[in-house]
DNA sequence: AATACTTTGTTTAATTCTTGACAAACTGAC
DNA sequence: GTCAGTTTGTCAAGAATTAAACAAAGTATT
């Protein structure tokens, strides 16, 4: 049975194990124990065990998971079995590099749009898709319904250009700005990818190797 | 005084305090509680006292905490106080926008090299930097001692790129491939940047909408 | 079919992390 | 200088997370 609330933890792993069940399938694993794919992940079998039993029983006893079934179940949960239309706001360096590095089908989202501000921008090409000018946002929005936007954009702007987006019906924000966005409204997710804050942690892991011994 | 073990929450919390504090110097704050700072943050004000006790005690009963100060002191416990040198392997759209767009200086290293395989980025400039040869990686790190790396380059090269790159000195590895590297020797430091999970965790809280009652 | 082995789902225990509480210490106004 | 108010550092309680343990249910081999 499936409980009622997962906590947040076991969340922050799920992506990682359908990652590693995508790849366990590839190299051709029909089945896994909980005890190897511990083992490949660096977590203990009674953890993946309890993770995945939040959401139901996938396994069975004395044979282990079927990869496959596993992976496809865990997508389900994710949300990857739907395609959510998602727009870019922003397209220098940075969103040009998210928009072409990014699977995004694989990860239950198609990109529909690009806009930017900067007129040198506007008009180009990026992953197919021709970049539009930030005020044709509200008209492309009445047409085609995105539902999530990446924000690509310098964290001064970043503020005001959420509230319009929430209205124009976007309910969903990975957000790349160097600015805490805070879930204002009810029904709006946020993801904050704070780079910066990352590579921050690095340093200090390698001022502190000595003290580490890991 | 100070703890002798700090806890991985506590770690990974410290950039973000950093940035704030930031925020309020630079927004001419001169003092701050904990009460006042844990409103802005989202979190309590125990766990912020609690946090910042463990690296010794930075404030002071009825005043509260010195902003300068404390962002000076959280400074130095992440290491921000020098710069590490710091090289990149793979200029392609991520590795490029990666290097164009973070402050490096304020992270506590300095970007002195880039490399690539590509022989039509070989040779292009990079944010003031000629892109080398990934081939002549060896003899620039017997140079210049880089101690850090970022890693843009697909997951299949990644592995063997690793190893070269610690026999070359490299302790620290921002990784950004599609492959969770894992720290298999002492003394080495990895920082894995999963953009892809963090865009499926946005998927599931989407996904998740309705159930989650925030 | 019986037996030895494996592995799950689940319960219980241990550990870690977070929050609440409060004395001690300081500020600032009078 | 005194006194009311504020805020830290710290301790202890509470919550959440992780790990260990084990019965039940399966597999596989003979």
């Amino acid at each position: 049975m499936s409980k009622s609330t997962i906590s947040n933890s076991v969340i922050r792993r799920l992506p990682r194990y359908y990652r590693f069940l995508g790849e366990l399938e590839h190299n051709g694993y029909i089945r896994i124990s909980s005890r190897e794919l511990s083992e490949k992940m660096g977590l203990t079998a009674s953890q993946i065990r309890q993770d995945f039993n939040c959401f139901g029983e996938f396994g069975q006893q004395g044979y282990g998971y079927n990869v496959s079934d596993l992976r496809f179940e865990i997508g389900k949960i994710l949300g990857l079995d739907t395609l959510t239309p998602m727009i870019l706001l922003g397209a220098g360096n940075l969103g040009k590099a998210i928009a072409t590095h990014i699977d995004f089908h694989n990860k239950g989202f198609d990109l529909i749009g690009a806009f930017d501000v900067n007129p040198d921008i506007i008009g180009k090409d990026l992953g197919g898709l021709k970049v539009k000018s930030i005020e044709e946002v509200g008209t492309f929005c009445a047409e085609n319904k995105p539902v999530a936007a990446i924000l690509c954009v310098p964290m001064t702007s970043a503020e005001k250009l959420v509230n319009t987006l929430i209205e124009c019906g976007i309910k969903a924000f990975w957000n790349f700005t160097h600015y805490d966005l805070k879930v204002l409204h009810k029904g709006i997710v946020v993801e904050n990818v704070h780079l910066g804050d990352s590579l921050t942690t690095l340093s200090y892991g390698l001022n502190n190797l000595e003290s580490n011994n890991k």
